[in-house]
DNA sequence: CGGATTTAGGATACCCTAAATCCGGTGCAGTATT
């Protein structure tokens, strides 16, 4: 069947099996990656359709899809929504729902009455799951949100790093990764832990020019606080409120509920029936307003949110986006509003300050060198007198820094010879410590937009790996620009270099630095470069004192 | 890292200041307890 045929019959299943008349290229694109047996690194707004990718060439490579999912709520949402239709069915796997009714899930998908099968991370860290998929010979392993991997696999939730291995253990099919949003580092490591090989990147941008980009800064708390409250009564509903902790979405909803606001808090210390109506509630309408940790939003597509507020700056530019692009799914006019001050950034820097224990490293590094044969990882848990969760951090970092490897059958961990316990642990904490500069990077960029003397857009889309060759017109800066007196205006927003006279650098372009090592040029202003080294992270650079100590040469 | 709260201490007779301490986000799964 040649491409064209395929497109057809992609089309075909589209329509008859579920409905859908008009697939976008992209869509299409990536399917005919996964068809030709691709692996496929999708990355488009949600609302999009990423769903179909996946959903439609299952039903021609005849074989079920494993479909792993970071929450239970989610696999839920996607189940009952396959189950509505003319589509294939979809069963999930968890530890939510009664032995029986996993059970019947699993026989379903091996008699073929469903074809997509919905798991955690964490069931294809168990062995029997592994097991009981590769019989079903899968057609496809999907990974969907899958910034997850960067963002909770290093800490958080281990079982996400480890999402490569389960892919070769089921058989290894194609494997497709889908993610709203994904900087470079990102997308490096979605493509590391999922063992994506040589992998067909589709992305349709990441821009979303309807909503409108504004930073209020404040230099005392009390003021800050009083803006929020302020702006967000008055601000047109539905919105969110994102605040950095539980305190402050439980203090910002009850003033806000004082002031005649719909509002309500969530947060991952409330009782899950509590979310549920709080999540559900909002979908149709009432609260209007959600007052809201990071746990609220993954998953939830409601088209006509006005505005999304941050009370509190958050970790990265990649959740502050994740977080905005929650507004506005239906194309109107919204706010993406944040309320910063420079100190709330320590908060960020104590929760990405994780510690290692070097001593706990060392000794699995030297029991794994005494062994004669692979171990599996809970077997080096109990060898070294460590929790299974803790051991399996510190392999994952060992297995990272090349010093252990993974032997096929049984995800057996093995310790390279040839290294010494000592020349493996460093290079372990290595691994480790670029991590942490790399998250430090991350805060420096968040200030750095929150700060930045220019187009807000045109930052934000630098830091995805995207150019917008003019300044946006839709931020405050473009806006406050322009309402200054002075020739212009259009120019005077614009701090990149004129046309026609090319800055020293161009984005994208790979560059090397004295101390920092190899890097690539992320963003340019006036009189600062921004650029993304492999070691240290996102480094914002002045072009003068770049130019004087000839710091930056080609790559 | 910074904000909120508690504790200690000095100076004065009830209170104020400074230092010390604590706390902070995201979910799965499996186990213990009603």
């Amino acid at each position: 069947m040649d491409e064209r045929e395929r497109e057809a019959e992609l089309r075909r299943v589209a329509r008859e099996r579920f409905g859908w008349t008009d697939l976008g290229a992209e869509q299409a694109e990536a399917m005919q990656g996964l068809l030709d047996g691709r692996d496929v690194l999708v990355v488009m707004p949600t609302g999009s359709g990423k769903s179909a990718i996946y959903q439609v060439p299952t039903v021609l490579l005849g074989g079920p899809a494993v479909v792993v999912s970071p929450l239970i709520a989610l696999q839920r949402d996607q189940v009952t929504g396959l189950r509505d239709s003319e589509a294939p069915d979809a069963v999930a796997v968890n530890s939510a729902q009664s032995q029986s009714v996993t059970d019947e899930g699993w026989q379903a998908v091996e008699e073929g009455d469903a074809e997509y099968l919905f798991l955690s991370p964490e069931q294809l860290a168990r062995k029997d799951v592994l097991e009981r998929l590769r019989e079903l010979r899968p057609s496809l392993f999907v990974v969907d949100e899958a910034h997850c991997v960067s963002v909770w696999g290093h800490d958080f939730r281990p079982d996400y790093l480890t999402l490569g291995e389960a892919a070769e253990r089921l058989g290894r099919p194609p494997v497709l990764a889908l993610t709203a949003t994904a900087a470079a580092p990102v997308r490096e490591d979605i493509v590391e832990h999922l063992h994506m090989r040589d992998p067909q990147l589709v992305t349709t941008g990441t821009d979303r020019p309807a909503i409108r980009l504004t930073v209020h800064t404040y230099t005392d708390d009390p003021s800050k606080r009083e803006a929020v409250s302020r702006w967000t009564a008055s601000a047109p509903a539905p919105g969110i409120l994102y605040t950095a902790t539980r305190k402050d979405a439980e203090a910002y909803a009850e003033r806000l509920r004082e002031d005649g606001v719909d509002a309500e808090a969530y947060h991952a210390g409330l009782k899950a029936a509590e979310r549920r109506r709080i999540q559900d509630g909002f979908m149709e309408g009432s609260p209007a307003v959600v007052v809201a940790t990071s746990a609220f939003g993954m998953g939830i597509d409601k088209p006509d949110v006005r505005f999304v507020a941050h009370a509190s700056v958050p970790g990265s530019l990649d959740s502050y986006y994740q977080e905005v692009g929650r507004a506005g799914r239906d194309g109107e006019a919204a706010e993406a509003v944040l309320f910063y001050r420079p100190e709330n950034l320590g908060l960020q820097k104590f929760l990405t300050s994780r510690s290692l224990d070097t001593e706990a490293l060392r000794r699995i590094m030297s029991t794994l060198l005494e062994q004669d044969a692979a171990q599996s990882r809970s077997r080096t848990a109990e060898l070294c007198g460590l929790s299974r969760r803790k051991a399996g951090d510190l392999l994952n970092l060992l297995e990272e820094a090349g010093a252990v490897v993974v032997e096929g059958r049984r995800r057996a961990v093995r310790a390279v010879s040839g290294r010494s316990v000592e020349e493996a642990a460093e290079a372990a904490e290595e691994v480790f410590e670029r991590g942490r500069r790399i998250d430090r990077s991350r805060i420096e960029m968040m200030r750095g937009y929150a700060e930045t003397p220019s187009c807000r857009r045109q930052y934000l889309l630098g830091y995805f790996g995207e150019q917008l060759e003019a300044p946006c017109g839709h931020c405050d800066m473009c806006e406050r620009l322009a309402d200054e007196p002075g020739p212009v205006d259009a120019e005077r927003a614009d701090a990149s270099p004129p046309a026609g006279e090319a800055g020293p650098y161009e984005p994208n372009e790979r560059v090397r630095h004295a101390d920092w090592g190899a890097g690539t040029v992320m963003h340019m202003e006036e009189d600062r470069v921004v650029v993304l080294f492999e070691q240290v992270g996102y480094k914002t650079l002045s072009l003068s004192a770049v130019e004087e100590g000839d710091l930056l040469t080609g790559a």
